[in-house]
DNA sequence: GCGACAG
DNA sequence: ATCTTGTCGC
């Protein structure tokens, strides 16, 4: 049978309970950042490509990464990105060697209709604490943060009026990103992780790091294939 | 009904 | 979720 969205939003409500906004027992020693792509992201977004690597905290030293690869079967759609990228981001999780303290994901936490992003729906799945780190808002009102790196204006529910994250700048001049728990932190925690994470860059190292790795896996996957032959190790 | 809509 | 080139602002 056809995927159901309409049962899918009922399970994110009872998932959502399970979510717990509660400050870090311990300083995370190593931080894991997640991403996802596809081997033709627009024309072909089926074959998905899955990428965490693993970083000391707060050196940002690179300990080990590793990709998977998987066929997506659920189409997108807003606020439910999680059916559609959790089963790869699992798959992929399984093959670290050390287990992260803290995983910062490509998306949101609770700033989700139904407080359930998908940083959200992974730190439930794994009880590992998590962080959403989206580049785009997707629920929640805020006001626009100072131009100075780590300005931040919180994000609220316009139902209960309670803090679920924030806009954070986290370079001067340059858009914010949006953070909130996706779980066992605080909506605080999340924001100075994610700032104390960020070099040079507007993304934090742990996803920029996914991404970019992302982009040299499938390069070298698509000339594997036009070439037929070899492996990709590292 | 309309607009908005992570990746 | 991509790529590519040029342009603009700090």
């Amino acid at each position: 049978m056809k995927f159901s969205f309409k049962k899918a939003a009922k399970a994110q409500k009872a998932l959502a309970e399970k979510v717990k906004i509660t400050p870090l027992t311990r300083e995370p020693k190593l931080i894991a950042g997640c991403d996802l792509t596809f081997l033709d992201p627009f024309k072909n977004p089926t074959t998905g490509i899955g990428a965490f690597v693993v970083l000391t905290y707060p050196e940002l030293e690179v300990v080990e990464k590793h990709y998977e690869t998987l066929k997506v079967e659920i189409p997108y759609v807003a606020g439910f990105l999680a059916f559609r990228e959790l089963p790869l981001l699992l798959k992929t999780l399984k093959r670290l060697k050390h287990t992260p303290d803290l995983i910062v994901v490509d998306g949101h936490g609770i700033t989700h209709p139904r407080k359930l992003g998908i940083a959200s729906h992974l730190g439930v799945v794994t009880g590992i604490p998590t962080v959403g780190c989206a580049k785009k808002p997707l629920y929640g009102e805020f006001q626009e943060p100072c131009r100075e790196r780590g300005c931040r204006s919180p994000i609220t529910d316009p139902k209960t009026g309670t803090v679920l994250g924030y806009a954070l700048r986290t370079k001067r001049n340059v858009k914010p990103v949006y953070v909130s728990p996706g779980h066992l932190v605080t909506p605080e925690e999340a924001a100075e992780l994610v700032l104390s994470s960020c070099t040079k860059y507007r993304l934090p190292e742990p996803t920029r790091l996914a991404h970019n790795y992302l982009q040299s896996v499938r390069k070298v996957i698509i000339q594997g294939k036009s070439q037929g032959g070899g492996e990709y190790g590292s």
